[in-house]
DNA sequence: GTGAAAGTTGAACCATGTTTCAACTTATAG
DNA sequence: CTATAAGTTGAAACATGGTTCAACTTTCAC
């Protein structure tokens, strides 16, 4: 799990940035070791000491870091969030058909989701230890949503109805295939739950 | 929210079940304070002491009907599991037609999660607290989806190839529909709500 | 009415885990 | 080479809150 994400852009300085080479590389350790605690024992069973034990660092070091537990994974919530935005975004975005786009979007997802099961728990969790961080995240995912239907609309690619609710049910039905065909287990393919998905959004499910 | 939700059927006897009149309203006093605790402040930030305050009972008596916190949790959690099949369910399946029984039960269950906000954010926290009625839940719920899919598709009412995959699309519809019209906000009205997503799920999104 | 069972009470016990800090080590600029 | 800033360490202080228990009160069957 410990990935080659690195202090990103959004991330804010939550973070006490670290002023050496060495500095840099601790902080590093434990993101890496708090993304995949997190991720396995949710927030509340993890403890400080478990993630600097994981880390392979001093208790005390955590705090040359960050300000608290909570602060540590709100980063977290934040830095993955954006993640999955630049990962799965331009995905989508490079299609000219939006409900082609669509489809190719979520195998995208689920194919991210299966290797970062950790991430995407830690956002799930956010809904209850930091809420205003879980709104944000649904929030941005779903004004983009609505954004990029709207202009689909127009350009006549789909029906022009489109509004904020049919973004809801769509992001509900991506995260939910994400939860089943991504965290829980693996026994389909990415991209057969991607078509099914796709066409039935399409078409819907009248005969 | 002091339900009249009462010792269900289906809860398990977690809670040593009370011998007399008063043991009984004691317990439901307990119940009716956790989950409105636990709907508001989430399991971790609820202590058994604030609870037993909240009922108006002594730290002592929590332990006269529950073995511990989470146990309360557990019970509470398969409780509400069953109130929700029980309110959404017949709704559902009074209709004849399978999608205009869609379009009806998640109207009633987007009402249902407006008057009972608590018990909805008691289920979405299991799958940290307490992951297999988490699971539990939603595999009940998307076997019941599947059954009733595919038996309409037998009438032909809708198309045949319904498998796993759509029930799983639906039920994280709705789970979303219900997290941001009825939990967040009710800034929309319920029928509405419904009629917008019915009419997604049944023609899709192309014009 | 009486005694045993059921229920109540809250102080004390206990376990866990976050945060602080002062002594120490390593890095780097001049 | 050296002085100073950056970083590391882990024991101890501190806070929180779940759980136990022995003394007490209420209920209820006989």
């Amino acid at each position: 799990m410990s990935a080659e994400r690195g202090i990103s852009a959004t991330m804010t300085p939550a973070a006490k940035t670290p002023r050496t080479e060495r500095g840099r590389k601790t902080l590093r350790l434990l993101l890496d070791a708090a993304a995949a605690e997190f991720g396995e024992k949710g927030f509340h069973e993890s403890s400080v000491v478990s993630i600097t034990q994981r880390a392979g660092v001093a208790l005390g070091s955590f705090y040359t870091y960050f300000d608290s537990k909570d602060s540590l994974f709100r980063a977290l919530v934040q830095d993955m969030s954006a993640q999955v935005r630049k990962t799965v975004g331009p995905v989508m975005a490079a299609e000219t058909d939006r409900l082609e786009g669509e489809r190719k979007g979520l195998a995208q997802f689920l194919s991210f989701v299966r290797r970062h099961k950790e991430l995407y728990r830690i956002i799930d969790e956010a809904e209850f230890v930091d809420p205003p961080s879980y709104r944000a995240h649904y929030e941005n995912t779903v004004a983009g949503y609505v954004a990029s239907l709207k202009d689909a609309a127009d350009k006549g690619q789909l029906r022009a109805d489109v509004e904020e609710v049919h973004a809801w049910a769509i992001v509900g039905m991506n995260v939910f295939l994400g939860l089943r065909y991504g965290v829980m287990g693996e026994d389909r393919d990415v991209n057969e739950v991607a078509n099914i998905a796709s066409d039935l959004l399409t078409n819907g499910l009248k005969r």
